[in-house]
DNA sequence: CCATTATTTAACCAATAAGCTAATTAACTG
DNA sequence: CAGTTAATTAGCTTATTGGTTAAATAATGG
């Protein structure tokens, strides 16, 4: 894994067991064994993939008898949803054209 | 690279070169050797990364002569915003608690 | 202290990724 | 056709990833 924290993001986010972990912890927090539930993975498994996401920042664990609730942080979120911002207005560009395209071709607006 | 788009896309963008060539085709079109030129990576190296972010839909190629020019492709760029979104509300939720603690903690509201 | 539950660590394996050099393909140019 | 430029493919190496099972650690409860 890379030195800079956006690619260990978006490297911790290219894993689809990882997003659905995240997205579970969007409901709230959870233990590993929770977390682990939905999937057929061992638990070891699910543990590694927690590694990832918690260097990632993209976790915290706190503690709890011997559980270990995992919590969901954001902030590499918005780290990524800040690099899109800068390819946005990309797209809405060409949705702008789009529409104009559209517009030219829409046989309501030929008829007139 | 697993088999959905999300995670190729994610996996596409872990990586600071790829990320810097999208930043350069973001200006417009270029050949792979002008993408080539700010890195000390070998061309093949380029070639390869070129390969990754194409599979990925990141980047379309055309061809002009002997030159085979890319262009930046914003769909999976989009559907990583989509996937955003679901968690958009998480960190500016956050915000808002944390500018209701400021207000509480800012001198100027204790001198009222 | 012993057993149980929750989780991590260790050790291993197979597949993939990221880089290189050398060789090849493709297209233009004299 | 021969030479040059642009880019890719082949083949190799090394490191990392994603998974496994078995063993170890941590905390609780009787």
């Amino acid at each position: 894994m890379q030195t800079d924290t956006l690619s260990a993001t978006f490297a911790a986010l290219a894993d689809p067991t990882r997003r659905a972990i995240l997205a579970r912890l969007s409901e709230g927090e959870a233990s590993v064994s929770e977390l682990a539930e939905p999937f057929s993975m061992s638990l070891p498994g699910i543990s590694k993939h927690l590694k990832v996401l918690e260097s990632a920042g993209l976790i915290s664990r706190s503690r709890n008898a011997q559980w270990r609730p995992c919590k969901l942080e954001t902030e590499p979120l918005k780290a990524v949803a800040g690099w899109l911002e800068g390819y946005r207005a990309m797209w809405e560009d060409r949705l702008d054209r789009l529409e104009a395209f559209l517009k030219l071709t829409d046989p309501n607006a030929r008829e007139h």
